[in-house]
DNA sequence: TTTCTCACA
DNA sequence: TGTGAGCA
């Protein structure tokens, strides 16, 4: 933990380095990721991934969205459906929730 | 001009 | 899943 553009109490240095925070159009993730404009709306109509909406209701994709929409890309390229892509997003913030539990209990009780 | 929703094949 | 209409 060291490079990385974050102070000590975890809070982004600036909006420009959280990943949460920029915001690209609906155009430039499907440019960026060469994906129809109806596919990345599908997406958010089924859960899988949903951007927040700017003032005029447009979707405003962030970067941690940009990052999952590729992982999307991948499995759905590999033949997994909508809803097991759905599945194994749902499994794999389970997972990151267990490791966290993991590591907490590890903290409490060394070994 | 770009994005939005809705609808059809 | 891709395309097009009609709107803001």
């Amino acid at each position: 933990m060291s490079d990385d553009a974050e102070t000590s109490d975890g809070e982004p240095a600036s909006p420009l380095d959280d990943q949460t925070a920029p915001f690209y159009t609906i155009g430039q993730v499907s440019s960026l990721l060469g994906m129809p404009q109806a596919a990345l709306r599908r997406l958010d109509d089924q859960d899988i991934v949903s951007p927040e909406r700017s003032e005029g209701g447009q979707r405003r994709y962030s970067r941690n969205e940009v990052d999952r929409l590729r992982e999307v890309a991948t499995l759905t390229e590999e033949g997994v459906t909508l809803p097991g892509v759905r599945k194994v997003l749902a499994l794999r913030r389970r997972v990151e929730a267990l490791e966290e539990e993991i590591a907490d209990l590890r903290a409490r009780r060394p070994e």
